[in-house]
DNA sequence: AATGAATGAGCCTTCATTCAT
DNA sequence: AATGAATGAAGGCTCATTCAT
């Protein structure tokens, strides 16, 4: 019944909207009286709380499995492979959780226990992929990609899963290249260093990176 | 007055998030009686649109610059600046509203005209920057990653504006890179090809690219 | 069973008053599930009506050793005791009782045999108590008094019983007292007598035993 | 708007009880709608607040009055009066107000101000009455006893104010003749005194009272 | 134009009661 | 008999919107 009502809340979240999501609808879309999602589940904010750990629970499942790849980059793109097609199997409501996850109520009560973020963290920093200076910031950058662009491409209504990995690999191993070895100076109003420094011991502007780019082709 | 409902919207918007956005509230801050307001605004809706636009449009006058500098490298980085600066300045309106865009009511009533889109879409193409096989997928991509990356930042309160342009900087940049003259056939279920490729042939896997990375380090 | 539910019954209602008292907080705290409830009362208010007759009865049982003191004056001492002792040994559960006997769908199924009333009217005849006019009158003003009292002390959680028992029988005698062969007709509007008559003729004004009062001291 | 919602509420709580006290039958009472309640109570139990201190500012107004009687039996007799008029006007809603007072939430919001125990405190000291040794809990005493027997009155419905006054006084004097300078010591479970002391240096219990009585008759 | 009191549909939640097991 | 999941009417309250002034 849980499982039941976790559904139909998922589904009415997709289908409605934030707001078309209300417990009579949830209930209604589960078959059950309105009564008995209170049998289940303290009130509303219970059941979307629910709803956000089994996504996430969901996903951790599955993500789980990329450690099993020791190489840095393949497990990499197992990760990649899984998160976007976990959230792009239901782009909608993995936007609107993540929006009502913002909630002061709901954000306190989420454990964050087996987390996307410690997998992620922990491949980073293996063999084989361009090692970051502040992996918890490369962190969730990455995540922050990933949403976005899955969330992008849900909103339009992609249907090519292919396209969108090859796509999130693309901006997840750029960011990290670029990101290599970046040093954490201030240096934006500063005027560009005339000399080009090596790609990965400085953050780049596009000119400084366009310039080479163009060398290369 | 108009301006005024507008930026008391924006304050009620972030100051309350969405389950606080309500006519009345809007109003209040306002400074002016709720029956004022539907004076000015047909409804609700016709507000949170206005709303929209007023963002776009404030966007949309300083990024014009852009398109002064006419090396691509340049005018992106500049755009990257005003997309950061402008978003990073009030990161949670900028994503309720994003996320209320994504209502049917309120999505058909957008006027797409003068958007980002168009001018991160000239940019592209200008000398000087890796050009993309899809401009139109690379744009919205982009506004994507650009998006999700000042949410991130502004939903963890960050304050560095500096890092944070530095950060999505090396992330388009990275894109763009690994994404040049990517082919768009499917080859997601292919096997990985034994000889790397350069990179602005194909879209590149994890593993393929942290080859090349160990290689040069 | 019966003792069970009605003895958690009672204890839900004193516990969390009117507002808690519900059939599945009576079950609960029975141990039992609400469908056993349910086979033993019709419904709620079956429940309630029998947590009355049994708190009646209890009452009943105890007082009719009163009637073994032949003596009137000691008869009522006897009396007001047990009364005192029953009401205030659960004065929060008597007070709710009450208020919820002015519920008209319970009042009715409500049998008045055995009631207290009786008891008090009998003894009220009898040798060496101030007579009364109207004795029925006087058995339910003498209840609605030790009630009263007896309320107000149990709701500041008073826990001199002595001390209660003492003040309940001065306002009973002074009742009796005063009230000793008061006439029955209106006299409201008129004018005070001028002189006092004896306290067995006549009801008396605060006035009037006050200046008697005076004389004595 | 106010006093017609106050007056609503009263006639809700009178006609239909606790039970069928709720917003809405108020609100239709009134012949407003439900959202012009929650424009001027902030909630229901704002609203049942509201209605307690309107009694209690009613009744608080004409029973200042009785302090211009300078002699302590003309004002005694004029605040029962007052007492017993108001109460009994109204007894049942007086009775529902009196239960729902006991509820937490709304007791500690209730301002004690100007309450008839202060005025009636005032009254008892004044030259002309039995004085008593403890104050304070003889005027809570004599406030349960104006209570009990107008409730009951009123639950009989009966009609003949002047009768009721009449009943009450006795009772109020016959506890005040019986507990003047009444000793605080515990004798409940003592033997009674063998030689009868005078009514005003002692409580008494009904048999003593009783033997002089039938001395008299 | 501006005001803001009034409206009422609709949401969240409780709880008395039923009924299949 | 006992259980307790399921039901749904009903109540408290919010808020978008209207309209008389």
């Amino acid at each position: 019944m849980v499982a039941i009502l976790l559904e139909a809340a998922a589904q009415v979240l997709e289908t409605k909207g934030l707001e078309g999501f209300n417990t009579n609808a949830v209930a209604q879309r589960a078959g059950v009286s309105i009564g008995s999602l209170y049998q289940y589940f303290a009130g509303k904010d219970a059941l979307t709380i629910a709803l956000m750990q089994r996504e996430n629970d969901r996903f951790y499942q599955e993500a789980l499995a990329a450690l099993d790849h020791l190489d840095g980059p393949l497990a990499l793109d197992y990760l990649i492979g899984v998160a976007v097609r976990q959230q792009f199997a239901r782009p909608r409501l993995a936007k609107l959780l993540d929006v009502e996850e913002s909630r002061p109520e709901l954000r306190t009560a989420l454990s964050g226990k087996g987390s996307m973020r410690t997998l992620l963290m922990e491949i980073l920093a293996r063999e084989g992929l361009p090692q970051q200076q502040d992996a918890d910031v490369a962190t969730r950058d990455l995540l922050a990609i990933i949403r976005g662009l899955v969330d992008a491409a849900g909103e339009r209504e992609e249907t090519d899963t292919a396209g969108l990995i090859r796509r999130v690999t693309a901006a997840v191993l750029g960011y990290l290249t670029m990101m290599s070895g970046a040093d954490t100076e201030r240096n934006d109003a500063a005027p560009r260093a005339e000399t080009p420094q090596p790609a990965d011991k400085r953050s780049e502007s596009a000119s400084t990176v366009a310039s080479r780019q163009s060398k290369r082709s």
